[in-house]
DNA sequence: AAGCTATGCAACCGCAGACTT
DNA sequence: TAAGTCTGCGGTTGCATAGCT
């Protein structure tokens, strides 16, 4: 265990007398007892940085490299800066083969394509586009390549208003809707790994990449459907019990598989604490759901990603119950990305850190393709 | 030219998880 | 195994500047 003087008060003795603290106090209580401020605070340097740093910061990484402890870096260096900062300062701007600004048209591809299948992920992202730091590209997408989406997918709504509106029969209505779903701008985006983008490295791992793109209605349904069925929708009991450890096992899913999810749901007594099961449709209230849903893809993506979640939780709990109260091992894997400890790591990383210290980014992204339901090959 | 607003971007903050002792 | 420490991540903030009135 690591032991800071500089985490303890100078002004606080280590036998406080038993008298009301000040808040000084207070502080170098809690720093003793528990989680320490990464640095001091008041004899740090905040703000933007001046080309001397730069250059020190520089100097010293490209010397000695970090050292593996980014905190004591700036001691060493004789900079006033949190480590923290520091550490920002190297991989966002000083670290080598940085890119800044002008992206591609293909490098938006990438990014909206890997947005609208594993949300703000930013590290991920950042991990398949060379040189792009995920500050960047978080910052692109916020200031830029959101409102490029917004703009295009409100031209497409109202073109399917237009179309929807001529057509009376309920059941069109909603093969249209879905049919909007696919076509929306975002949706249709060429999954970045096509040979379209041939410049673009494939990553390649054990199970290469193949259709990670919501190119067509089945992906999509899959994407929704495995989701679904990651948290054992289904009434298959011997399938609840074995998760898919490889996306190639996924099965492909029957045209039938929505109506098995209108199924039950537990309803939790306020007074009782007690949990019964009521027959639903999982989808009362999402009358307009296809649309809904492509709202959320195609505006909100992250969004979706939090209200896939909480269909997990609820849907956790029905795990529970059906197993007589017993906490069932499996939830978990639906809630975390899993064990990746057992995958491959590709080569296709950003090259700084050794891929920020090892951790295989792109096979995140295939834990998380394998998640989605996302079928590979 | 001055003031206001919008935009872009660098940097900070807090949290979670991994690592260490 | 528990608790301290460090790193990395995503969300947010604040400043500089461009554009508009």
């Amino acid at each position: 265990m690591r032991f800071h003087h500089s985490n303890l008060s100078p002004l606080v003795p280590l036998l406080a007398p038993c008298t009301r603290p000040t808040n000084t106090q207070r502080e170098a209580r809690i720093a003793e007892m528990g989680r320490a401020p990464c640095c001091d605070k008041a004899n740090v340097k905040k703000g933007p940085w001046s080309p001397e740093e730069d250059a020190k910061l520089k100097a010293y990484i490209e010397q000695h490299g970090t050292g593996g402890n980014w905190i004591a870096l700036p001691q060493k260096i004789g900079l006033k800066r949190c480590g923290k900062s520091c550490r920002l300062r190297w991989l966002n701007y000083l670290r080598p083969n940085i890119k800044h600004g002008g992206f591609s048209e293909e490098e938006d591809n990438i990014i909206c394509s890997l947005y609208v299948s594993i949300g703000s992920r930013w590290s991920i992202i950042a991990a398949q586009l060379p040189g792009r730091t995920d500050n960047d590209i978080k910052n692109y997408w916020n200031t830029r390549l959101k409102k490029k989406l917004l703009g295009k997918q409100r031209k497409e709504q109202q073109a399917q208003v237009r179309r929807v509106s001529n057509n009376h029969q309920k059941q069109d209505v909603k093969r249209e809707s879905e049919n909007l779903i696919v076509a929306s701008e975002v949706i249709n985006l060429v999954p970045y790994w096509s040979a379209e983008y041939s410049s673009v490295p494939m990553p390649v791992t054990d199970v290469s990449f193949q259709h990670f793109g919501l190119n067509n209605q089945t992906s999509l349904r899959n994407l929704m459907v495995n989701k679904l069925e990651g948290v054992r929708f289904s009434s298959d009991q011997q399938q609840q019990q074995q998760p898919y450890t490889n996306a190639c096992e996924i099965p492909s899913l029957p045209d039938q598989v929505f109506p098995t999810m209108v199924n039950h749901v537990a309803v939790v007594s306020n007074e009782t604490n007690s949990v019964t099961y009521q027959p639903t449709n999982i989808f009362e209230g999402f009358e307009n759901f296809p649309s809904d849903f492509c709202e959320l893809v195609c505006v909100n993506p992250h969004q979706m990603d939090r209200s896939m979640g909480s269909f997990n939780y609820g849907v956790e709990s029905m795990d529970v119950m059906s197993n007589g109260g017993s906490t069932n091992t499996t939830s978990t894997e639906s809630t975390s990305w899993g064990d990746m400890s057992s995958l491959v790591y590709s080569p296709l990383v950003s090259d700084y850190e050794g891929c920020r210290q090892g951790i295989p980014h792109d096979v995140v992204a295939f834990e998380e393709c394998k998640y989605f339901g996302m079928q590979m090959q």
